[in-house]
This record gives C-alpha cells, sequence and structure tokens, in this order.
DNA sequence: GTCTATATAAAGATAGAC
DNA sequence: GTCTATCTTTATATAGAC
C-alpha cells in the first residue's frame, strides 16, 4: 500500500484536475485563474505550475476525455446514441466536454480540439448516410446537437431551462430523423 | 456642409465601431485589444479610450444591432425567414452579430444578450406554434439554428466550409419544418 | 517538496504636454 | 482635440527560502 509521496501527489493532482475542470467549463479558459483553481483544490498556486507547468498544459491535460464513444452500429442506432447524449441516458455530460465548449469560440486550441472531435462523429456518421449529400447531413445533425447543447447547458436558454433531457431529446427526435432520409415535403398539412 | 470637427469626429467614430466589430467577432471580447481596434481603426489607442470611455461601452456600442428584425407571418414564413438567414439571401450575417456570438459563452455580458435576444425569438416563434409545447419546440428551432451558425460562421467545421449557405438552408429545411409539427414517425422506410 | 516573495508581461486606463 | 508617456492592475511564471 504505497500511501506517501506518490500516493500523496497523485491524489493532490486528480483534485487540481477536477477543479481546473470545473473553473474551466464555468468562466472559459481566459477568464479561469490558477489562482482560482488552487484555491478550489485547496493548495497553493505555485504547486500547480509545478506540477503542469502552464496554464495551457493544464487545461490540455484538464480537458482529455478519458474514452472517445465510439459510435457503432446502425443509422437508427447511431441517432438514438446521439439523442441519448442530450437525453443524458448516459449520465450527464462530462465536465471536460463542458470546459472544452465553453473556451471553442474564444481559444484557438479549445477550437481545434472541438473542432476535430465534431469532424471525427461527422465521418462516423457520414458513413451511415445513404444519400448523395451524406456529409452535409451528418454535419447538420452534429451542429444541431451542439446548438442545443450549448442553448441547453452553457446558454441556459429560458424555454429549455427546467425542461427535463428526455423531453427535449424526445421532441428533437424528428428534426435529427429528418435529416437521415432523402427529401420528401412529408407531414399531414 | 458641416466639414469639420464633428464631421471628423463622426468618422473617426465609425471607423473605430468598425474595427472593433471585425476584432470582437474574431477574437472575442478578452482576446480583442483596444490597441489592436485602434490600430485598424488608423488611430491612437488613446482616442478610443477618449470617445468610448473603456472596453466595456465600447463593446456595447459595436455590437448594438440597428434594427431587430421582427419576424412576422404564418409559421411557414417564419420558418423560411429563418433558414433565409443561415442561407444569406438577406446578405451576410452583420459582424455585430458574429462578435456577440464569439463572446457569448465567456463574457457575462455577451451571454445575457444573446440569451435576451434568442427569447425574444423564441417567443415569436412559440406564438405562431400550435402545440402543448409551443416554447420547447421553439426553443429547438432556435437553438438548431444557432448551431448551424455556430459550427458553419465561428467554428468552421470542415464538413460545411465550403458549402454554399444556400445547400446549407435546403437540406436543413426538413428538420426544422419537423420541429414545427406533432409527431408522427413519418417518411418511407 | 512546498510555499513566500518577486519577476515579468500585457493591457486597460489616465494625466498632462502640445 | 490629439497623442506621449506612464500608472495600475492582474495574472502567469520563477527563484529561492524553509
Amino acid at each position: 500500500m504505497p500511501n506517501s509521496r506518490v500516493e500523496r501527489r497523485r491524489r493532490s493532482e486528480e483534485r487540481i484536475l477536477a477543479a481546473a475542470r470545473t473553473v474551466f467549463a464555468e468562466r472559459g479558459f481566459e477568464r479561469a485563474t490558477i489562482r482560482a483553481i488552487a484555491s478550489m483544490a485547496e493548495v497553493d498556486p505555485a504547486l500547480v505550475m509545478q506540477y503542469f507547468g502552464s496554464k495551457q498544459e493544464l487545461f490540455d491535460l484538464a480537458v482529455r476525455i478519458p474514452a472517445i464513444p465510439p459510435l457503432n452500429g446502425g443509422l437508427d442506432e447511431l441517432v438514438e446514441e446521439l439523442l441519448a447524449r442530450i437525453g443524458m441516458k448516459i449520465g450527464p455530460i462530462p465536465q471536460a466536454s463542458l470546459a472544452m465548449m465553453r473556451s471553442m469560440l474564444t481559444h484557438p486550441e479549445a477550437a481545434e480540439g472541438v473542432r476535430a472531435r465534431l469532424d471525427e462523429q461527422v465521418e462516423q456518421l457520414s458513413s451511415a448516410i445513404p444519400a448523395e449529400d451524406a456529409d452535409l447531413r451528418a454535419a447538420l445533425m452534429i451542429s444541431t446537437m451542439l446548438g442545443v447543447t450549448v442553448a441547453h447547458q452553457l446558454l441556459d436558454l429560458t424555454a429549455l431551462r427546467d425542461v427535463s433531457p428526455t423531453r427535449i431529446a424526445a421532441a428533437l427526435r424528428p428534426a435529427i430523423t429528418a435529416l437521415t432520409r432523402p427529401d420528401e415535403p412529408a407531414g399531414p398539412s
């Protein structure tokens, strides 16, 4: 049971990373301060620098998502998987993701990170869509998910406040589904 | 023809505001600097402070949108109006809007401004939707538009790069339309 | 190994010369 | 009225004491 030095240090690092995720998620990269993160983790600010080298490196490690959910199955399954994220059927959105998203419009590194992840998902979806413009459709599906998540989680849009994730996902299903099929004006007039 | 002092000053102010919109739209509130704005406007940085008082006041004036497009007509017209914005049928998205959006996730004032505008549009849309959950549906329509705009204009998602706004709007129509109607699983299998 | 104290840098804001 | 020079603040980063 190695319970000194390395173990203590590992625990401190974990507390700092957790605090970093929270503060970055709430305020974004620029407005987050090492001081605030250290304070929340109950360590000395200098220690944070000692451990992680720089604010940027701390950010990189903090927002690194553990695993990349692969998104497999047929098209209908993929749609359900996307909706399940919004519906929080697989737990709340990870702090690391929120932190990344919070900074994506103003911090170049975060922008690149988010774009890369979204591009990846677009590609996975696209290959399951049987249409000429599969890429475009997949991109619109992902963009829609992004918009709803931003409006709900980060912008706190009034009409989405206090609405259960389950209801949001349900109401959104027809819109997402419409993007998977070639056009048909559809619907009772 | 009043062409001294006041007229010159008015022109300088206008140049500064235009530069501010550009810089705020590109870098967001935090990373935008008075110096960069002044440089682009070809005036002295001190002049900017002299004219506008503070960075925040400059931001407020720069992102103030001239008129609030009222969004009127029946539901189908409203949908077309929304799509026309994405489709850029009414010209490119104003720099002021982009500046506001760029900062909405990290600058509290910008967040409040965007939320207020979106809430307003949700309400307008909602009152035209004949359904129990009109508010939710309207919010999802607006969130979708937001997501596509963010992904396309600010995040530069690869699959949307070089796609004409017209095609994007066309591909998006069925999804938006689906949100206006009560559910029906719909579509040929 | 951890923290105190400080160096350094960047940018907003201001005072005063011209 | 406009700009030079500077003040002040804030936060990252570092060096050295303990």
